[in-house]
DNA sequence: AATGAATGAGTCTTCATTCAT
DNA sequence: AATGAATGAAGACTCATTCAT
C-alpha cells in the first residue's frame, strides 16, 4: 500500500509513542502532585496539555495509564540503580554504597519517582495488579542485593546472613523513602542516605 | 429504652461513645479490607450494623471518622509497644528487643493495625492532616527509641550515633510493615521480626 | 404517617415501592417519548420529578429500570387481555374477538404501552435480556391464543391449523402495532382492529 | 496513484461510488450485528476495512450513512419482490404467493435485510426521517399488494375488502419478520412463510 | 484518498451529605 | 436515636466529528 520511506514503519507510531510518553509523564507528575488515589483524568490531560478525551486513544483507560506510569518509574529507578552499580567498579561493598547513593540522589531519587514508588508500595495490598508488579520488581531487586551482600561478605571476610541482610536493606530503603515522603523535614535525604551507608558499615564491620 | 446503670450522669453520652467506637472499629475494618482510599460510608456503616445516615450523628463526616480511626490505631500501637517495653525490665537492649517483638506480634501487630498504619504513612504526603498526625506520632516514637538506643549503647559499651540508629530502626520497622502489607509471602512476619532483632544485634556487637 | 397497623413490615418499603413505581412510570413515558434507545437517566428522573441520583437508590442502574418498565407494560398488556377474555363469556370466538378489541383499545392499547412493546420486539434481536423476556411473554400469549383457536374451530365446526392460525394472529397483532407506531395515519387504530376482526371471520368462515 | 481504465470520465467518482457502497454494505452488516442503535462509526469503518475518519469523506455523517444503508436494503427488498412477482406469470394469486415466497427466501430475505427492516420499522416512531422513508416505501408496497388483491379476488370470484386484506397482509409480513428477528427458534422462516401462504388460501377460499 | 490525532459533548455511575420522620 | 429518602457534585468513559498531513 505504501512504503513511503525505505524503513520506518508507520510514522504514525512515532507520534503515538510520543503521546503515550507525554501522558505517562503527566500521570507521574499528577501522582506526585495529588497522590495516586486522587489523580483524575482531567488533571493528567491538563498536565499533558491535551483534552480529556485523548487518554482513550492511547490507553485502555485511566487505570491502565496509571499502571504504565508506575512501570515507567520502576524502570527508571531500576535503570539508574544498575547504572550506578556498574559505574562503581568491581568491589562489592563499593557497589553497595553506590547503590545507596543512587537510591537517594538524582536521577533516580526525585520527588516524582519516590512519590510513585510510595504509591505503589502503599496501595499494593489492596490492588492485585499493583501487588503483582511490586512483587516482580522488588523481589528481583532484593535478590540482586542479596548477591551483592554475599560477595561483599566474602570480600570483607564477614559472616552474615545475606538473605536477612538483603531484606533489611531493601525494607530500610523503602522505609526511608516512605519516611521522606511523609515527613521530609525529619527524614531528610541526607540523613536517610547516611543511615544506609552507616548500616552497611555496621554490617560489614567497618565501624 | 435502657437504663443500664443506676446513675448514669449522661446516658446519652454513654451510648454516644459506644456508637462512636462501633463506627471507628468498623472504619478500621473497612480500611483493612479495601484500603484507605476506597472506603465508603456505606461500607463502614454496614460493617457497624447501622444505616448510612448514622455517621452524621457522631462524626463531622467521613474524613473525620477515618481520622479518628487512624488515631485509635496509633494509640493502640503505641500502647502495646509501651506495655511491652515496660514488661521487659530495665535492660535497655532487652527493652529494644521487646519493642521489636511487640512490633511484629499481636496485639499490636494485626492485619488491621498494620493496614491502617500503612495507610497513614502512604497517604501522609498528600494530606496535611494525616501528615501532621504522622509527624506527631512517629517523631515521638523515634525519640523514645533514640533514648533507648543511647542507654543500650552505654550498657553495651558501644559507640553509636543514636539518632541515626533510631532513624534506621524506625524506618526499618516501617519498611518491613509496608513490605509485609504489600508482599506478605515474601516479607513474612517471622522474617521481618528476625531482621529487626538481627539489626539490633549487629548494631550492638552481639554477632 | 398512617395506619402504623398491627402488621405491615417496614413502612419504608411503602415509599420505596411507590418510588419504584414512579420511576417505572416515568421510564415508560420516556420510552414512549423518545424511544427505548434514546432514553436518558436524566429524562426519566425529570419526568418523575426527582433528581438524577435517585435512580441509584431503587434500581441497579438504567438498564435494570428500563427492563422493569418493559416488564410492567407487559404485565399490564397481559392483564387487560385476560380480563377482556374473561369478561367475554364462554364462546371461544367471542373471546377471540374480545381479545382483538382489547388489543386495540384502552386500557391495554395506549401510546405508551404500544411504544414499549414495539421497543421490546424491535430490540430483542440484539439484547439477550430483552429476547428472553420477549420469548417468555409472547410464546405464552401465542399458546393461549392457540387454545382459543382450537376451541373456536370446534365450536364453529371448521378445520384449521390452530398453531399456524395462532402464529398468524399474534404476528398480525404485532405487525399492526408496529405499523401503527410507525405510520399511525395509515395504519389507524380502527383499521387495525377491523383487520383483525376480519381475519378471524375469514378464518372461521363467517364471511 | 492508479488509472485503472483507459477512459474513466470521472475516475474519482468511480472510486467514490465504490467506497460509498463499501461503507453502506459495512453499515448494513453492522446494523445486523449489533442493532441500529448500537452501531458505531468505528465498527462500520473497521468492517469496511478503513479507518475511522473515512466516513467523513463520503457521507455527511453517521446518520446519513445509516439512512443510505436503510434505503439500500429497502431497494433490494423491493427489487427482489418485484422480480419474483414478474417471474410468477399473470395469475394474480400466483403472483401473491410468489411475493410471499420472495418475502421469506433469499435474496430478499436475509439476516441483514430483515435486521435492517426491523430497525427501520422499530425506530420510525421516534425518527421523522426514518418515518418518512418507511411511509414512502411501505405505503407503496401496500398499494401494490392491494391491486394484486383486487385482481386475485376477481380471478377467484371472491368478494373481499382489498384494502383491509392488503393491510392485513403487509402487517402480517412485518409481524412475522419482527417475530423471526426476535425469536427465530419459534417463528422460523418456514412457519412464517407457511402462515402467509395459508392466509392467502384462507382469504381466497382455497381451503 | 486516507489516516489517525485531537476534541468535546453527552451520559452513566458512584458517593458523601443533608434532612424529614 | 436511627433510618433511608433525596440531592447534587464529580469523575470516567464513549463516541461522532473535525482537521492536518
Amino acid at each position: 500500500m505504501e512504503s513511503t520511506s525505505i524503513r520506518g514503519p508507520r510514522p504514525s507510531t512515532r507520534i503515538s509513542e510520543v503521546r503515550k510518553r507525554d501522558l505517562i509523564n503527566a500521570a507521574i507528575a499528577s501522582i506526585s502532585d495529588v497522590g495516586y488515589n486522587d489523580v483524575t483524568v482531567q488533571a493528567i490531560c491538563n498536565a499533558a496539555g491535551f483534552s480529556r478525551g485523548l487518554i482513550g486513544h492511547y490507553f485502555k483507560g485511566k487505570d491502565a495509564l496509571l499502571f504504565e506510569a508506575v512501570k515507567a518509574v520502576a524502570a527508571e529507578l531500576g535503570g539508574s540503580t544498575r547504572k550506578a552499580a556498574s559505574a562503581a567498579g568491581a568491589d562489592p561493598l563499593g557497589r553497595l554504597h553506590a547503590v545507596v547513593h543512587a537510591s537517594f540522589n538524582p536521577p533516580g531519587f526525585t520527588e516524582e519517582n519516590v512519590s510513585v514508588w510510595v504509591s505503589l508500595a502503599g496501595n499494593a495490598r489492596w490492588s492485585e495488579e499493583l501487588a503483582s508488579l511490586y512483587r516482580e520488581l522488588w523481589r528481583g531487586y532484593r535478590k540482586a542485593i542479596e548477591r551483592l551482600m554475599e560477595s561483599a561478605a566474602r570480600a570483607c571476610q564477614v559472616d552474615i546472613d545475606a538473605a536477612t541482610a538483603a531484606l533489611t536493606y531493601t525494607q530500610l530503603i523503602e522505609g526511608l523513602w516512605i519516611g521522606w515522603a511523609a515527613d521530609p523535614d525529619e527524614v531528610t535525604r541526607e540523613r536517610a542516605e547516611a543511615a544506609c551507608h552507616c548500616y552497611l558499615d555496621t554490617l560489614f564491620g567497618k565501624l
